[in-house]
DNA sequence: GTTGAAACTAACCTTTTTGTAACTACTTGT
DNA sequence: ACAAGTAGTTACAAAAAGGTTAGTTTCAAC
């Protein structure tokens, strides 16, 4: 046996819509607000979905959260030290994506593949 | 500007349920035909699902369909050389998967994490 | 003294994803 | 003749993911 699927593990972390931006948004920016995180986040995370994520996050002990204790509250989120680890495979992923939407730029002007039925 | 978000990119080909197991086994089985495939991975794909998750696959150019063109049919499936640089991120993804099971055994043997609010 | 911002949570609803069961056409083995 | 295997498809059902709206508490600014 050579397999594991040490991938379906990972893929459990790292799926759905936001999660992989997130961890990616705090590989950069080393520390962010809740809302400050939140309009980083291309458009339109909903609050209640963003502190989802970001206990589910936590739960695995990727993310840290900061909180100042303070009224209005202030409270950080960053990178657990271990978070910090799923820059091994970010990194290869974000490679990986943005050249594969200049391939498929390229790909589309070519007509013949079979798209996802589209005409009923 | 930084960021670029290739991870959004790479997660639509590579999420779901299923779409990293087939990628991963294609990796290591050269070819592999539909049934066969569908046996192999872990318990129980659909024929449905699989259909659809080889299609898409196909649609973003990693995986190759060729047809014996015999009756009954004989099918096989393999990654494209395309496909074949999902390698690049996948290895990274399982390493992580593997040592972030060990860690998450180690975790669970501490009380006081917030599990996912379980008890209503 | 009303408004806005901070960090959320609760109730509710919609969309997407995944699964089940049955069925196609054709051949090989018993 | 009948069961089983090939590679799928269709119609239907269930579950998971994602989103919307409103509301909480407290302070600072206008």
């Amino acid at each position: 046996m050579e397999s594991r699927v040490g991938i379906s593990v990972t893929l459990e972390v790292v799926c759905g819509k936001w999660k992989g931006l997130i961890l990616w948004k705090l590989l950069q920016d080393e520390s962010l607000r809740f809302n400050a995180l939140r309009r980083s986040l291309d458009g339109n995370i909903s609050s209640r979905i963003l502190a989802r994520e970001l206990k589910q996050l936590m739960n695995d002990g990727l993310v840290e959260r900061i909180d100042h204790q303070t009224v209005p509250p202030h409270v950080e989120y960053r990178l657990s030290s271990y978070g910090r680890s799923t820059a091994s495979f970010l990194h290869a992923m974000n490679q990986w994506g943005i050249k594969h939407q200049e391939e498929m730029r390229a790909v589309q002007s070519y007509p013949g593949r079979t798209g996802d039925e589209s005409t009923p």
